[in-house]
DNA sequence: TTCGGTGCAAAGGGTTTGCATTCAC
DNA sequence: GTGAATGCAAACCCTTTGCACCGAA
């Protein structure tokens, strides 16, 4: 799969690393990985989120200024965005609706093209305010 | 303004600070600052952009992973978004066609209100490769 | 005169790296 | 057996902070 046409291996602690993403549906920060992942160094953990990027397995989030936060490629996880807090910073996945997306995808497309890009894919974080902070 | 209700001085720094911001049409990172503000230390620029930004002149773009970038916030810039390289982490302005902007940002506000949350404003970012690095 | 702003240098904190050891293929 | 993976500690780098001095109201 993707961890063997990269190359590389795909150990027990990458497995569980990978496992831990898949069950939640937030993108989770360095210590919410390591609090899952009893025992682990931050340097494994970090060198193994940086292969498991590599490999097109996970994907560092960029939302939050502090410190990083991953969750699995859409490649795995579906196309999603994010509604995050600008109170407590906490995230949680959204899916927008297709007509929506194709919509916004078709003229961000043409938008990119107009300026000499060659468009990849988009990210959209939706902010506001969330329940317990309010 | 926006300097004065936050009882902070305008000084020339920050004046200058505003100016070369208002001249970029993308986002700068400290480094571009500081380069076009010569002699400036790094310590009174960070200080200034976080006076900036507390008074809601300036915003902190979160979309690359390394160093900050800065732009005027869109209460002085206007409403608009990111077009990024994934390659070089070049970025560009870009407005979506209001009509785009307006569907999606009904959708958005009634996706977050189900989710609890009551939605402040979103970013998009385009993500794609530019001219130069293809 | 007072309080914010400035500069320099030192401290912080998340992330990365060097190196010897261990493990998977 | 060989090259990748792991752990620990040290190094890095961007950013923040302490402190003394300067400047505007």
């Amino acid at each position: 799969m993707l961890m063997k046409q990269a190359t590389q291996r795909y150990t027990a602690l990458r497995r569980s690393i990978v496992e831990v993403m898949s069950k939640s549906s937030t993108p989770l920060t360095i210590g919410d990985l390591l609090r899952k992942l009893p025992k682990v160094p931050q340097s494994s953990l970090y060198r193994n989120l940086a292969v498991l990027e590599q490999a097109g397995v996970a994907v560092r989030v960029k939302t939050s200024g502090d410190t990083g936060r991953y969750e699995l490629s859409e490649r795995l996880a579906g196309h999603h965005h994010h509604l995050v807090c600008s109170r407590c910073g906490s995230m949680k996945d959204i899916v927008v609706p297709s007509s929506v997306e194709k919509r916004l995808d078709d003229s961000l497309h043409a938008l990119a093209k107009s300026e000499g890009y060659v468009m990849q894919h988009h990210r959209l974080d939706v902010v506001g305010v969330c329940k317990k902070c309010r």
